[in-house]
DNA sequence: AGGAGAGGTTAGCGGTCGTTAACCTGAAGG
DNA sequence: CCTTCAGGTTAACGACCGCTAACCTCTCCT
């Protein structure tokens, strides 16, 4: 991974910050001057930057779905044959966990302003997470042959939902801390998988 | 419980339509004149029921997070001191998958449209929501006293996400069936309270 | 020196939305 | 029979919002 030291660019604060509004008071429930504001500039200011409002949700809609999907791929590829299944899914687990960590803002538009997206934009997110559920999918199936594919992929999508409950836990920096968290995210989200396959 | 066989209220309809349309594209997302057409009057007829859009929205966030409640409380006191306590979180499993699966634009609604309500509502609101985690706490530390309180409402929230990912899950009367899923979603979430306990 | 273009600004347009006002109508009650 | 009132209707207002237009000002590049 290219570790970024430069300042961020204009463009990447607006996407950072309309993130954290989206997030906040929902897609429609933000003003263009909010966002403006938040990165220091006034309302109209932003069209030298994006085509418009949908355009912002657009970009951070793909960039998630498109980076998880390369992450776990990349993963994927790194144990190549090698490694028990099992390890791969602690891979996986442990990207996904990163993730909803450290994104908060991205995960939570993630699944709550797909909808929001024009007809075309739409369909290249559902496509990108349609192929990283599959991803999980057939990981799991791995571990877990007793699962059939249909029980697995409803099990997944309840992961991802036990896993993408961060933004509920205690706000960041609170006690459990996030080595803590992360660590019984991932306990709890493999002890789900093992039940999900017991006497299905 | 008191079965109803008569028909809903005009009042209720439109409770009903409006959790629909607010899940499916969010409460800014939706007109007033959209919630009439959906019950057959038109417009700013709702103001005949409804002081406003606001309140629609709180009624039924309260009314979700109050009958959680309540059913919780009263699954407690069924069991009152006689079963064990494992017995007792299969029993508030079993209740708050019942809801997710049966009333899923509500449990949509619970959790992301929060931070659209009047400061008052949205006070009564986290109230009854902190009510109903806190009994959930209590119970999960009965039948793992392994358990630190912090951690244990971290693994609570997680297994909410867990449960209400049933909107993610495939469409309604799809492969799985009803009582598939909820035994899935049970064990899942029994698997992962377990797997929080261990090795802490 | 002098364009040129990147990246701002403010003013304002057109559309939408929540809400109110004013009016209508059918059914129930004395 | 006439009143009342619950539950509708349409018209319209005021606010807001996304976006465009027009203009300004640095910073390069030649």
């Amino acid at each position: 991974m290219a570790t970024r030291t430069d300042a961020p660019t204009r463009r990447e604060q607006i996407l950072k910050e309309a993130a954290r509004l989206f997030a906040e008071r929902g897609f429609h429930g933000v003003g263009v001057d909010e966002i403006g504001a938040a990165v220091g500039i006034s309302g109209p200011g932003l069209y030298r930057h994006f085509a418009g409002k949908d355009a912002m949700l657009a970009e951070l809609l793909v960039g998630i779905s498109g980076s998880l999907l390369t992450g776990a791929k990349q993963r994927l590829k790194e144990a190549e044959g090698a490694a028990a299944p099992g390890t791969v899914l602690d891979s996986l687990i442990e990207g996904h966990i990163d993730f909803a960590i450290d994104d908060r803002p991205l995960i939570t538009l993630h699944d709550r302003e797909l909808d929001r997206l024009r007809d075309t934009d739409r369909k290249l997110v559902r496509q990108l997470q349609r192929q990283y559920v599959e991803l999980w999918v057939s990981v799991v199936r791995e571990v877990y042959p007793a699962l059939a594919e249909p029980v697995a992929r409803s099990a997944v999508h309840s992961v991802f939902g036990l896993l993408n409950s961060t933004p509920h836990l205690t706000r960041p920096g609170s006690l459990p801390g996030r080595t803590a968290t992360a660590a019984l995210l991932h306990r709890m989200a493999r002890g789900a998988f093992a039940a999900a396959a017991e006497a299905e």
